[in-house]
RNA sequence: GUCCCCAUCGUCUAGCGGUCCAGGACAUCGGCCUUUCACGCCGAAGACGGGGGUUCGAGUCCCCCUGGGGACGCCA
């Protein structure tokens, strides 16, 4: 048999939607085995039935197959492992809480979250660290029988060996070591019966053959918990490796911040998987390469040496540029539906789609914004921000007078000649010669200094694809319109 | 509260004792190009959190402070 040497993971739990956090974690382990031509695997931690949602279940397949992350094992793609919802693993769990108890590396624990949370609030108040008092630990067989019999549901605890110095080295952190005596036994099985993290996610790691785990920080100190556990069932650990966690833009814990963190939210403002995926990838990530990369190249590129150990900031002044990246490499035709999901559709006459997405595809980044604009060419006739109507004043209504002649005796196909004509007849050039044209033609002159708060408006189309597709009626209708405001004044 | 981790331009980062008066990218600003804008090209501004050590020499090693993050759950 020729098993993959590397097998790494994405093992989210169906309780909320995927965010930043998450699917960068996935990201890099999507990479990771992609870089050595091994597996990603996927298995949903739905062992919380109370918080477990199965619309989360969905979601989270359907995002991570959007952002070109699929696994190679996992739902739908069972590969000898499965089930791969820990919610469908009860009996294999069964066996392995057997094996345990029978050895004596657990016991049952008959404490009440109230007492469990008194004994903590104590600790933590005469300055020690929270840490189950082993209450339990000590309970005879009769007693255990007896309580139970006596109706009451014990959760089931792993006893830690005391003494010990348990070592590992992070894939990203280097050699860490900790003291077994600084951890607490921990529950493994709750009082329902159903298996707690650092169990069922340890065993099928073990069971499931993954090598390779790279996870948030917020697990480095599981870790050794986990080493102990495995080490008990007489499994194989797989390496570790713990990426600093993403924080806002402020600094401050993503949790904790509003804004678009959920993938479903981005992916509803516009942004395309391959803005998230570049973007993400580089975030306490170096690469030597700086450009747009395509997954396989960043998986070419990608190493855990070269994780970072601080927490990255996530700026989405950074995703806009990836966006505009990865607007740059997609096709007129993929664009227009992009475009049309924002509702851009509805004020384009039929077959103007394409035209309308080469005119202003270099001069949008979200689809909003693109349906600001078909709504501006073909729907706002008329209307004129306050610096246009100041550049259309300024032009005076000789220039639109003009403007119009030339539209009779110049052909309307041709800008260019149109332009030459006109700069003959007004003398203006350059900007002067323009900057009128566009103001009367878009009824905007500078709409990045209308950006404001959304950021949405980039510099204006083109001036000679606006002119092409708007047609000639339409064009001479805005002139005549900036004519009229020239003479009203 | 206890323990752990981290700390370079606004942001993402390179840097693994001298080759760093700290390099790149994004963003910003200026210029060139373009009969407008954008793109592109050129350029500017912009950082080693503070204090002690070690060393001939520290962004790079050690300690303290400060700041941030994380863990301490019958969440994962």
């Amino acid at each position: 048999m020729t098993a993959s040497p590397v097998k790494t993971r994405f093992a989210p739990s169906p309780t909320g939607e995927l965010h930043l956090g998450n699917v960068r974690t996935a990201l890099f382990n999507a990479l990771l085995a992609r870089r050595h031509g091994g597996v990603f695997l996927l298995r949903i931690e739905d062992t919380d039935a109370g918080r477990s949602r199965e619309p989360y279940v969905e979601a989270l397949q359907s995002e991570l197959q959007w952002l070109g992350l699929q696994w190679q094992e996992g739902p739908g793609a069972d590969a000898g492992h499965g089930p791969y919802r820990q919610s469908g693993r009860g009996p294999l769990y069964a066996r392995h809480f057997q094996a345990l108890e029978a050895a004596g590396l657990s016991y049952p624990c008959f404490c009440s979250p109230e007492t469990l949370a008194a004994a903590r609030a104590a600790q933590r108040r005469a300055g020690r660290p929270p840490r189950y008092p082993g209450t339990c630990a000590g309970l005879s067989q009769a007693e255990v029988r007896a309580r139970i019999e006596a109706g009451e549901r014990p959760t089931l605890r792993f006893r830690v060996p005391g003494g010990r110095q348990i070592r590992f080295e992070d894939l990203v952190r280097g050699p860490q070591h900790v003291g077994s005596d600084t951890i607490g036994d921990f529950i493994i099985r709750r009082a329902d019966g159903t298996p707690a993290f650092f169990f069922s996610n340890a065993l099928d790691d073990a069971l499931m053959g993954v090598t390779h785990v790279l996870r948030g920080e917020d697990h480095l100190t599981n870790t050794p918990r986990q080493l102990l556990l495995l080490e008990a069932l007489g499994l194989p650990a797989p390496r570790y490796g713990h990426i600093a966690m993403i924080v806002a833009a402020d600094g401050s814990p993503l949790s904790k911040r509003g804004g678009s963190r959920s993938v479903r939210e981005l992916r509803e403002r516009g942004f395309l998987p391959g803005a998230l995926i570049n973007h993400l990838a580089r975030l306490g990530h170096a690469y030597a390469h700086e450009g747009y990369q395509s997954l396989d190249e960043l998986a070419q590129g990608f190493d855990p040496g070269h994780l970072g150990r601080s927490p990255a900031r996530h700026d989405e002044t950074q995703l806009l540029h990836w966006q505009r990246e990865a607007l740059a490499r997609a096709g007129d035709a993929d664009l227009w539906e992009w475009m049309a999901s924002a509702g851009a559709g509805a004020y384009l006459p039929a077959g103007k789609s394409l035209d309308f997405v080469r005119t202003v595809r270099d001069n949008v980044r979200l689809p909003e914004e693109a349906r600001a604009w078909a709504a501006n060419l073909f729907a706002e006739t008329g209307r004129l921000d306050p610096r246009a109507r100041a550049v259309i004043a300024e032009a005076g209504a000789e220039f639109y007078r003009a403007a119009l002649r030339a539209l009779e005796t110049q052909g309307r196909d041709d800008f260019r000649a149109y332009t030459r004509s006109l700069q003959k007849a007004t003398g203006t050039k350059g900007r002067g010669l323009f900057m009128p044209l566009r103001a009367a033609l878009t009824g905007e002159v500078d709409p990045a200094a209308d950006a404001g708060e959304t950021g949405l408006w980039q510099h204006g189309p083109e001036l000679a694809w606006v002119w092409q597709l708007l047609g000639p009626e339409p064009v001479r209708r805005r002139l005549e319109l900036a004519l009229q405001e020239c003479e009203s004044n």
